[in-house]
DNA sequence: TGTAGCCCCTGGAGCGACTCCAGGATCAAG
DNA sequence: CTTGATCCTGGAGTCGCTCCAGGGGCTACA
């Protein structure tokens, strides 16, 4: 698990894609993927026009991971990369953080009332109170009013970034 | 609010698309997607080719979007209508909604690690412990190992079904 | 030298669950 | 009869990738 390249001797290190994604820990399409939407900048190609990358390359790749892997979306991994590079102040870098962990907990408290009425709902029907399913009945009866119907909801989508 | 749809005297109650989307809560768009899933069927038209729905089409987009607000997706809402309406077994429907909550209980777990890191992140950065913005130090130093970086992870997005 | 088996190249499609748009028809109210 | 809202259709856009087809290259081994 050295990173030990299939570099030509006497160029410095030198990796094709699918060796980049592999010392990053990423899949070789998202190297392409992130390149095309502008993280990782056009990259020198071998003569037959195969991508060659450097450390530099898998320092940036490796930064956007784990901007991912903290939730952020790529357009704030973006604006990471500029106030990384660019020199932006620490209250700013401070400051996107701050919003995206308050989004990450709004999400936690929406998931929380999820999972404490699919509780509910499992729970009633383990109990068998009623000929019918409760977790049917449940969802009639919300069918009706609206509760948790304000705004926010779903998409648990984990995992992303396999 | 009252439902009284804009009826042609002498039929049953009947709605357009728009009064059952107000009616039901959703985005006018969100029923004739649905329709296009097949989660509603196709429905009658006046002659000039307008849907036009009754209480039977409101009680089904009701329940599919209850479906939906405890986070099923359109697939295990599709199960559902078909237990509910094929007179599935109750444990059949249970055991969906036991999935399900696993499912989102996994999520809140990955939510929850996160929100961790991030917190970490940010008191780091107010503590000001160091020349550097402890946020983009943080990235740096995830880059390299790869803590929480195992399969699991991101898509916070909350709130569809606006 | 051939050739097997990998990797790489490109542009484009597909996922999920919608939402929005263009360009045109219809409807309900005044 | 006009006005403005609503409806119709098919198709594109969102996000963050992943996969595919159809072609070229690169390396190791016989």
């Amino acid at each position: 698990m050295n990173g030990s390249p299939t570099s030509r001797p006497g160029e410095a290190q030198s990796w094709r894609r699918g060796e980049l994604a592999r010392l990053a820990g990423c899949h070789p399409e998202t190297v392409r993927f992130y390149e095309k939407a502008g993280l990782l900048p056009p990259v020198p190609r071998s003569p037959s026009g195969h991508r060659r990358y450097g450390p530099a390359h898998l320092a940036r790749l490796r930064f956007i991971l784990a901007g991912r892997r903290l939730g952020f979306s790529l357009d704030e991994v973006r604006e990471l990369l500029r106030l990384a590079e660019g020199g932006g102040s620490c209250d700013e870098v401070r400051g996107l953080a701050e919003r995206h962990l308050a989004a990450v907990e709004q999400r936690l408290g929406e998931l929380q009332a999820l999972r404490a009425r699919l509780v509910r709902l499992v729970d009633d029907c383990r109990a068998g109170k009623g000929p019918d399913c409760a977790v049917l009945v449940g969802l009639f009866a919300q069918m009706a009013d609206g509760e948790g119907s304000d705004l926010s909801s779903q998409r648990l989508g984990g995992s992303d970034l396999r």
